[in-house]
DNA sequence: AACTGCATTGCAAACGTTTGCGTGGCTAAA
DNA sequence: TTTAGCCACGCAAACGTTTGCAATGCAGTT
């Protein structure tokens, strides 16, 4: 029952020829000839041949796998990333290794010497909240393993990376609130030590600025992300003097947690107060109370064109390049959406 | 710039000494002097060597990889049961190779050849939902590479598997309603194909009979999962003779349809009209109108236990068995979570 | 008849490790 | 002084494949 494999090896013993004729004939290389190559395919179709990969990868030097290093498998956005990655991997014949990192640097670096011993070919990478150094995936640069950062990237240069630039879709956010005709917008914002939180503060100011709107600085709040947090947050927002009519939520999360506690206040969403969001949850379409708009970050297009641009380096390397030109930087905008009930 | 990793060879060279005496010394083989090997520790240290783990899995024959198949990774089930996979392998230090089927069975076979030659140890499957032969895991069998099936197991024999079993959770659903004073309980059901459908029948027509209760097939009514489905299934049940005052809903889908459909014919959800659903969405907490309650089933559980036996299987292997004694059957009950709000 | 050239094929090294077995030297027992 | 025994280490094969180069045979050319 254990049936071993059939290696080229045997198939070369059976047919009395040598080796390196079998593994040319499997490969149509064109000085094997016809009736040997012919003879050659047959028997490794009927023994069912199947190329050892791990010989091909050692002999080679390349696996034609890319590892992916992400904070946390289950997460909405990533899983859909992490789809995108697969699917567009395995067009080119890639394999893909997976590892989360569970936002735990220790553990990041750990996974990365995995990553290195199994030879990845390349790596494709969104860095965990609290990660502070980069030097375990710079380290791969000397190994020639190209990393390419996805959504959460680092703030260092030369670096390759694909990201989604929240400013844009922010300034849709409030412009679309604008024309709607409100003027007292409130933003219920991220941690202050987030890049993605500075994004959006700089995006409304500007919404405000260009449509000639004073910026109240009292409107934007910040929260810790937590439903507990958001509704102080919300609440602390409807005591201000200019009670907005309309708020900009950090993620769906926030908003969902808003759109909750309003309720409960007995203010009609999207009529009393009006909701605009950061798409990071596929369950609008299955809601009654959702926001109005939201801004989408396009996680499944985000990992694709990381795994575009590495699949691009895997085969136009050793040109080494090292100049700054050389490096990719996609910034993907954000774009407003409405969400149709 | 562009360093080749380190190699035992080079080591072996440097300090005068043969390449089998330093893979011995860093096994802490016994047979090595601790000078030599405080040497060769030392300097492997120096020079930054990791094993070239490509090679260790030609020598081995085993690749510490295990290969995981499933139909959508961006669906929330299955990414949270992939999150469970990783977790677990990797406490054991294995690595996942990942892919989905896109419920193709075309594609799942291929996906099976590329598995087979990246010599994975083991394999973790949840098959397509239009997968109707199963001989390509079966082939795996002869090349002794375990395969564990989780959630969506195929109905043949001498396999290992686990599962959730809808059946238990859904007397507890009906019971629970029961408990409640509903006495005309509707059910919307997915498509007769499905295992998962049976399932949720018997476990309905169990509970009412184990209440003495006779059941009325009027009110179960199965429906295609979309939402144009879910709408027309509802308006049946509420059209019904027996118009029920609580309803079991196939998955939390098909309750968000037709939660918002009741709410829009002004029904007061879980007043005029109790949900319960199955679970398999992580929205529930973010939501006004949530089912009163969920069964949940467990798909972090599924996936650790299922990589739990692989990896039994993979360090017990070689003892052979093939009787249906030696088969892992896990079940795992499904179970009914009251949604607190 | 000798030579050139091409079409086929084989040899052997290489990729980086592990591991069974052999071998040298040394110590201690006889 | 011999010998048994152990310690520490080296040799070489093996894992399955690819590939540069050499070798063979044969047809065609001069």
């Amino acid at each position: 029952m254990q049936t071993k494999p059939t290696t080229i090896k045997e198939i070369a013993q059976i047919l009395g020829i040598s080796v390196s004729t079998v593994s040319r004939a499997l490969h149509d290389h064109p000085s094997i000839g016809l009736t040997t190559r012919a003879k050659v395919k047959k028997l490794a179709g009927e023994l069912n041949y199947e190329p050892n990969q791990t010989a091909i990868f050692l002999q080679k030097g390349k696996t034609l796998t890319i590892g992916v290093i992400l904070p946390e498998l289950s997460e909405a956005f990533f899983s859909s990333a992490i789809s995108a990655i697969e699917d567009t991997a395995y067009k080119k014949n890639y394999t893909v290794l997976l590892a989360q990192s569970h936002d735990d640097e220790q553990k990041e670096k750990q996974l990365v010497e995995k990553m290195k011993n199994h030879r990845v070919d390349g790596l494709l990478v969104s860095v965990g909240k609290n990660t502070s150094s980069y030097q375990h995936f710079e380290n791969l640069k000397k190994y020639n393993i190209p990393v390419v950062y996805f959504d959460r990237i680092p703030a260092i240069p030369n670096i390759h990376y694909v990201a989604c630039n929240m400013e844009i879709g922010t300034i849709e956010a409030v412009s679309y609130l604008l024309k709607k005709g409100h003027r007292a917008i409130g933003m219920i914002n991220g941690p202050q030590t987030m890049v993605a939180t500075g994004e959006r503060k700089e995006g409304y100011i500007k919404a405000m600025t260009k449509n000639r709107l004073k910026y109240d600085p009292s409107l934007i709040v910040s929260c810790d992300l937590t439903e507990e947090g958001t509704r102080k947050a919300l609440d602390e927002l409807l005591a201000s003097k200019r009670k907005p009519t309309a708020i900009v939520t950090f993620n769906d999360y926030v908003a969902l947690f808003a759109i909750k506690h309003a309720s409960k206040l007995n203010i009609r969403i999207n009529k009393d107060l009006e909701f605009v969001s950061y798409a990071n949850l596929p369950l609008i379409n299955y809601m009654e109370n959702i926001p109005a708009a939201s801004v989408e970050q396009f996680p499944y297009l985000q990992g694709q064109k990381a795994t575009d641009i590495l699949m691009d380096l895997l085969h136009h390397q050793g040109t080494g390049g090292n100049e700054p030109s050389a490096f990719y930087k996609v910034i993907i905008e954000s774009q407003l959406v409405e969400n149709k009930k």
